[in-house]
DNA sequence: ACATTATATTCCTATATGGGAATATGTCAA
DNA sequence: TTGACATATTCCCATATAGGAATATAATGT
């Protein structure tokens, strides 16, 4: 293939979750089974929209339909985002290292502080 | 606005790292600085490509260039990553606690059939 | 000034959206 | 069968790609 536009939707988690809508679908359905309609009202979306959303997380696996009857339910497969997890967990220590060394160096500046108040007290209300 | 077509990639994290090519030099840039030609010869991309991708990954934060000279040294600014990991990591405790079931409901049939073994022991050997 | 090297930008094009609107399909009940 | 309701699909359209190729811009060394 010689043009490669920008990748489907369809064609892995992360492309189906960087779409917001699919996000709240998903965050909707983490609290359970809910049917097309129940999406739309709860999330204030019309239905053709969150039918063709919820096709593109069912495309991905990341939600799986129950019933074939009037009611379709649908239900989260959490499993499918484990990729996303799994890429973008191991970047977290890099913050939270950089979290605490922000906070020792506070600690360290604030016994400085009180240090130099010791040696050179101020008067915290001035007249 | 009357038209909102796909979210751009420039829109959010969520957006630029569905792109395959992005993450991959966002894992790049986890060992330190690269300029924009060491990254392009570690991945097997071309420049400009490489090029267009760090200009998307600036905008949305994730990495920021150091040096106006020849060389543009860029590095990674995980911090920009976090709201990814704030959205997925709630979604981890699901699926390990449907692996915990199973381990759980492994054990049970194991001891269940070794209870059996003892009742109505079979050679494992047959002949 | 000039060549060299590094990086960024522009133009091109096929593809893929996502929402609105309308419609089709499917299922149940009387 | 005929409604009534739930869900899926189709068409439209403006927007946004991502890579290839060529070119522009920028900084440095001699």
């Amino acid at each position: 293939m010689y043009f490669m536009a920008r990748t489907p939707t369809t064609s892995d988690a992360f492309n189906a979750v960087a779409e917001p809508q699919r996000r709240r679908i998903i965050d909707l359905l983490a609290s359970g089974e809910r049917s097309v309609n129940d999406i739309a009202a709860a999330l204030k979306m019309r239905q053709p929209q969150v039918s063709k959303h919820l096709k593109v997380l069912r495309e991905v696996g990341l939600v799986s339909a129950r019933g074939e009857g009037q009611h379709r339910l649908y239900s989260l497969n959490s499993e499918a985002l484990r990729p996303i997890y799994e890429w973008v967990s191991p970047y977290e220590k890099y913050w939270r290292e950089s979290y605490e060394r922000l906070e020792q160096l506070l600690g360290r500046l604030q016994s400085q502080l009180s240090a130099d108040d010791r040696e050179n007290p101020t008067d915290p209300v001035a007249h």
